[in-house]
RNA sequence: GCCGGAGUGGCGGAAUGGCAGACGCGAUGGUCUCAAAAACCAUUGAGGGCAACUUCAUGUGGGUUCGACUCCCACCUCCGGCACCA
């Protein structure tokens, strides 16, 4: 390359600018004490090693914001962390035999060092990782708190247990198949004895405060509502020869209809209930629903199963004597593991009475139709009026005010058979685990059975030999560990040994920033109350359960105790969308067809066999592949984007990224290619395009950098503007307007479109003129409006251009209403809502006159002809429309 | 099945009642160069026309309005969540 002299950006500039911001301490909380408030969190991760582009985008827009408020006056804290226990240190431990801890820190100090070179600024000196004993010591604290007052418990039940990891799970741990968020294995249930947190109690205030979270996205609070599953209803009780069988529905109204009853094979009065000359089939059920519920019970569409107990319940209401039968489709979790069948008017009673015969007795006739239990082919489910249900008769069906369900309900409680009750789906939070690398359960169990907490906080991990999970805690191992003595009675005791759930650790840690380095208390109240809540948290849409509603459940724990200010932990949240990158996959052509790998086709649902190239074109290009090659020649490959992952090995390691192309130029590939919360692609042509911009910046500023320095910044107005400089003073307060708006908005892509913008209106106007105020006036204000995107180059402007100090301390840029004035405007004129020309106007003419000119201009006149005008409708400085 | 989100050029996307496609990528042509790269200039939704110009076009079908990507109704497709939840 010949060494033409050309000003280009250069990644060499960053690492100053990184150092001079950590020794002026620009964005540490606490800077500007008597400003307004910023709190700007990103959802802390995992310390992996060394990151990835991928990982990088989270903080990319924390970072933005930080700089955007810093820039705009405010006290900004923006502080880091390390969500620091977990499995990966364990595994290892137990791989390569090295301590947890070393492991974890080494892992630390790589992610920070990549956060550091990417130019992402934090303020360090509040930095926690949850895994050292100052932390956790506040974590088992909380542990402690709740356990007062009564919101762990210990208790036996039928758990989630994942088979790779060898412990068990909280049930929003598994997914929607059954399998652990983490390992990927099918979970199974064991019966375990495990400590719970009553999340339960807080189901409601957890569902209505949604409402309060008006910068949340509609997905999240969605998803957690539909997680939370409020469903309205009522008790019934029947009787058996077991005794009370209470059941939960949501149709009360339709218990005149009940025909049969249903529990769950494992209810606990089933052996009670099962007849002798049916115990033989009860049993050999019980024990194939067991497995079926291991294997997959989700599939919905399973043909009934179940079997009928030889036993009879009451109706209470009529006294009818009804079936009792098992069947796995009521489940023992939800409600009380037994249903009362109405089958003309659920769908799964009624095939249920359909394939054993059993009576259907319709309670509901729908307005105009005559449904008969005998003949009806499918069940009712809709309105209509009560019938054959004696004190309801007439009332019209439905869930309002003076219909059936509520009247149903005012009957069940006057007389004693039921009461108006409410289910949740949401199950109390399972938080043991029987690894090594988390917070230990601070109790003791003593000699009698009885459980007390350990007042010596922190309770520290003790070192092991052994990490390997044997389906029990290795602490377990540590016998001098475990063996103590309670510190209130004297007696001798035995620690837990179990960890606790590392989403304890993660529930609240964004309370501990606003006091990291207290000793004596979890923080202090003068504290908290300053930076709490939250003003914007940013982080991925896999947490809208798990982390977020764990955080909202102990926050308003904390509340409640008033130790904190606020009910909700989040005031407004962002979630960005992922990083991809394009991975090729190897694709057969023969004669026959295409053949795609068979993963890639399970995962986009090509359809099986032998595929036209059409349809399979179509179809790849449905789930954003693109079938690469021709037909003529067969297809080498399929590309398509993946996720960014250490395990697709598609990821861009943050280092060496950064060291050839700049941190700058990583980050306006990430915030321009997409809005933040889409999915982006990554591309070479993406970082491209980004290079372009800042070498654009460079060549169009950098050239008259004397002359711009010696320009005083604010020294013209837009009174005093140049005219043949107008236009470029007024796409400087376009730009300035539109930055601001956008970048307060999360519209990164198009602020940065506003300043490409504006360079294409710098470069225009250079080709036609010599620089002069307004030139200068934009080299000076464009410093500043780069510095949430392009912090180094920035900065490095700003310092060529004269500046004192950081960009960051000079100030936001303000725009000027009146430089956006224009004398001419233009109008568009439409004759029938069509666009048939523009004239040019005075900005200040008034309607009339628009009109006139409008009317009168020559090709409006030609296509009016003589048609009569019937309206008029003039939208001022934009158009006029002629209807004719 | 229920709930939520989304469908716009070759691609990422812009426009939230008023000129559809800002900005970028890609592509094509040009300038510079021995040549290439870089950079710069021009063109770039589809069709018709020599041209002025014109028709069509924001998933589909209706509606409201002088005017709809935008609002309303119905439907289709995709993405996400929940789901034999009583």
């Amino acid at each position: 390359m010949s060494e033409q002299k050309r000003d280009r950006f250069d990644p060499s500039i960053e690492a100053k600018w990184r150092e001079f911001w950590a020794k002026e301490g620009i964005f540490n909380a606490g800077r500007r004490p008597n400003a307004p408030h910023r709190y700007i969190l990103e959802m802390f991760p995992y310390p992996s090693g060394d990151l990835h582009i991928g990982h990088l985008k989270n903080y990319v827009i924390g970072d933005v914001l930080t700089r955007f408020y810093v820039s705009r006056g405010y006290d900004v804290m923006h502080p880091f962390g390390w969500d620091a226990f977990g499995l990966p240190a364990e595994n290892a431990a137990i791989k390569r035999g090295i301590n947890p801890a070393d492991w974890t820190n080494a892992n630390i100090q790589e992610s920070k060092n990549s956060l550091n070179i990417a130019g992402i600024m934090y303020d360090w000196s509040t930095e926690l990782a949850t895994c050292k004993p100052d932390y956790y010591k506040w974590t088992q604290w909380l542990f402690q708190l709740l356990y007062t007052r009564g919101l762990a418990y210990r208790a036996k039940s039928l758990v989630n247990w994942d088979p790779v990891d060898q412990t068990v799970l909280a049930n929003e741990q598994v997914d929607s198949e059954g399998r652990s968020w983490r390992s990927g294995a099918k979970v199974e249930k064991r019966e375990l004895e495990q400590w719970y947190f009553k999340i339960t109690a807080y189901a409601e205030r957890l569902l209505q405060d949604l409402d309060k979270l008006t910068d949340w996205p509609e997905q999240v609070k969605t998803m957690q509502r539909n997680w939370i599953g409020k469903s309205e209803g009522a008790e019934v009780t029947f009787t058996c020869d077991a005794g009370d069988l209470v059941v939960f529905t949501t149709r009360p109204d339709t218990l005149w209809g009940a025909t049969f009853m249903v529990l769950a094979p494992e209810h606990p009065y089933v052996a009670q209930l099962t007849a002798a000359n049916k115990k033989a089939e009860v049993d050999a059920y019980i024990a194939k629903a067991k497995l079926t519920k291991e294997i997959d019970r989700t599939s919905t569409a399973r043909e009934k199963s179940g079997v009928f107990l030889g036993s009879y319940a009451t109706n209470p209401v009529n006294g009818a004597q009804i079936p009792i039968w098992i069947a796995d489709y009521v489940l023992m979790g939800y409600g009380t593991g037994a249903i009362m069948a109405v089958p003309a008017h659920d769908e799964r009673d009624f095939a249920f009475a359909r394939q054993f015969g059993l009576d259907i007795v319709v309670v509901v006739q729908p307005d105009g139709q005559q449904l008969n239990g005998q003949t009806m082919t499918e069940a009712w489910p809709g309105e209509g009026s009560m019938v054959n249900s004696d004190p309801l008769n007439g009332i019209p069906a439905g869930k309002g005010d003076g219909q059936s369900v509520k009247a149903a309900i005012k009957w069940l409680e006057s007389h004693g058979k039921g009461k108006g009750t409410i289910t949740y789906r949401l199950r109390d939070w399972l938080i043991s685990r029987q690894r090594y690398w988390g917070a230990p359960i601070p109790m003791l169990h003593l000699e009698d059975g009885s459980i007390v907490p350990d007042p010596r906080l922190p309770i520290e991990l003790p070192q092991v030999e052994d990490y390997l999970p044997k389906g029990k805690s290795p602490l377990a191992a540590a016998t001098n560990w475990v063996n103590t003595v309670d510190p209130v009675s004297g007696k001798p005791a035995k620690r837990d040994t179990d960890t606790m759930d590392t989403f304890v650790d993660s529930s609240w840690y964004f309370l501990r920033f606003a006091d990291a380095q207290n000793a004596d208390e979890i923080f202090a109240k003068e504290k908290i109350n300053r930076w709490m809540p939250v003003h914007q948290y940013i982080g991925g849409i896999e947490h809208a359960i798990l982390h977020l509603l764990y955080s909202r459940f102990i926050t308003k724990v904390l509340y409640d105790e008033g130790l904190v200010p606020n009910d909700e932990p989040f005031d407004a949240l962002f979630t960005q969308g992922m990083v991809q990158r394009r991975v090729r996959t190897a694709v057969v052509h023969s004669s026959a067809g295409i053949e795609f790998p068979e993963e890639l086709r399970r995962k986009i649902e090509l359809p099986a066999g032998v595929v036209g190239v059409d349809a399979a074109r179509t179809a790849l290009k449905q789930h954003g592949y693109t079938l690469e090659g021709d037909a003529i020649q067969g297809f080498e490959a399929v590309s398509g984007p993946v996720t960014m992952s250490k395990s697709a090995g598609n990821g861009i390691p943050v280092g060496p990224f950064v060291r050839q192309y700049g941190s700058d130029v990583a980050r306006i590939v990430v915030l321009f290619a997409a809005p933040p919360e889409n999915s982006m692609e990554w591309t070479d042509e993406g970082v491209a395009g980004a290079q372009r911009f800042l070498n654009r910046i460079m060549a169009l500023f950098m050239t008259e950098r004397d002359a711009v320095a010696a320009h005083v910044p604010g020294s013209v107005t837009t009174a005093t503007i140049a005219d043949h400089e107008r236009d470029l003073w007024r796409a400087l307060h376009i730009a300035i307007r539109k930055i601001s708006q956008d970048t307060d908005a999360f519209r990164f892509n198009t602020a940065i479109a506003a300043m490409m913008e504006l360079l294409n209106e710098v470069q225009r106007y250079r080709s036609e003129h010599a620089v002069g105020a307004a030139y200068y006036e934009v080299a000076h204000t464009f410093t500043r409006l780069l510095s949430p995107f392009a912090p180094h180059l920035a900065e490095e402007l700003y310092a060529a251009f004269g500046g004192n100090g950081s960009v960051y301390d000079a100030g936001w840029p303000a725009w000027d209403e009146a430089a956006l004035l224009v004398s001419e405007i233009e109008v568009v004129v439409q004759v029938n809502s069509k666009v048939r020309g523009r004239i040019m106007v005075p900005a200040a003419a008034d309607a009339a006159q628009i009109e006139e000119w409008a009317r009168n201009s020559p090709r409006i006149r030609e296509l009016i002809g003589d048609a009569t005008i019937r309206k008029v409708i003039i939208v001022p400085g934009k158009l006029v429309n002629f209807v004719v």
